[in-house]
DNA sequence: GTAAAGTGCAACCAAATGGTTGTATTTGAT
DNA sequence: ATCAAATACAACCATTTGGTTGCACTTTAC
């Protein structure tokens, strides 16, 4: 259903950018307003240089773009990527779905006797059967 | 509704964690079904303690669990995890969504709704505008 | 009992990460 | 023309990461 064009090295940069809350909170700052690297750097307690890595980091992963005016540059969000990690993430939750028999007397209240459950009388509460985990 | 009641140290190591393609693998993998860290070894060009590591690296993120079986140990996912990932993955789609205006004409084409949101008609408490979303 | 399978863990190593400082370059303002 | 602001980038450093090998321990098989 969903077709994933990302290799996997794009994967791994895209998630190793979100691994840091520095740069996560530069993603939301960023996407709120878009801000100078100079601008975002005032707002951490590290130097001018450790923010523009963290920038490059961020537009590596093309999670960011950079677009430059004047003599700044401005930093931009890139929304499709956080997207696809979003959809990535979300087809190993179906990946979950699709196959959840004998693990789920572990993490969920489940028989492994009545195996044919298919009843097609109400199937739309289906979705969130084993969500309830805090 | 969903509340973020992850810690930033926490995030930082699921989504390090995810940046692994070995480790990503290994997410489906067991997933699909149940394995010993030995039998998962099998799987990759590398050695057992590699594998080892990597399978210690997903259980400190929580995206895993292990079973004592006998003498192995069973590699169970942890789905709960996955999907706090993926949601937080999908606020930070609603963040873009909610403020996409002058950036919106360079990487997107997102168009304009409700935008009407101080209606200060018969609010008794606001204090949580931030915590709450969908 | 002995051997092998499965695992845990320590020590080691190369490379990457996340920070620093320092210097150079481009641009805008005076 | 000069100077400061904004950025780029190199060098350096400590820590982490991702791999290895080796050894010890527990559990099953024979």
């Amino acid at each position: 259903m969903v077709v994933f064009d990302l290799q996997d090295d794009e994967v791994d940069r895209i998630f190793q950018a979100l691994a840091d809350v520095t740069r996560r909170d530069i993603v939301v700052r960023v996407t709120q307003r878009e801000q100078s690297v100079s601008a975002l750097a005032a707002s951490y307690a590290m130097s001018f240089a450790a923010v523009q890595k963290h920038v490059a980091v961020l537009e590596r992963a093309r999670l960011v773009v950079k677009e430059r005016r004047g003599r700044e540059q401005i930093v931009h969000p890139n929304p499709g990527t956080v997207r696809e990690a979003a959809r990535l993430l979300e087809h190993f939750e179906e990946l979950w779905r699709f196959r959840a028999q004998s693990i789920s007397d572990i993490l969920s209240e489940d028989r492994e006797e009545d195996r044919e459950e298919d009843r097609e009388e109400d199937r739309e509460d289906r979705e969130d059967r084993e969500g309830e985990r805090s």
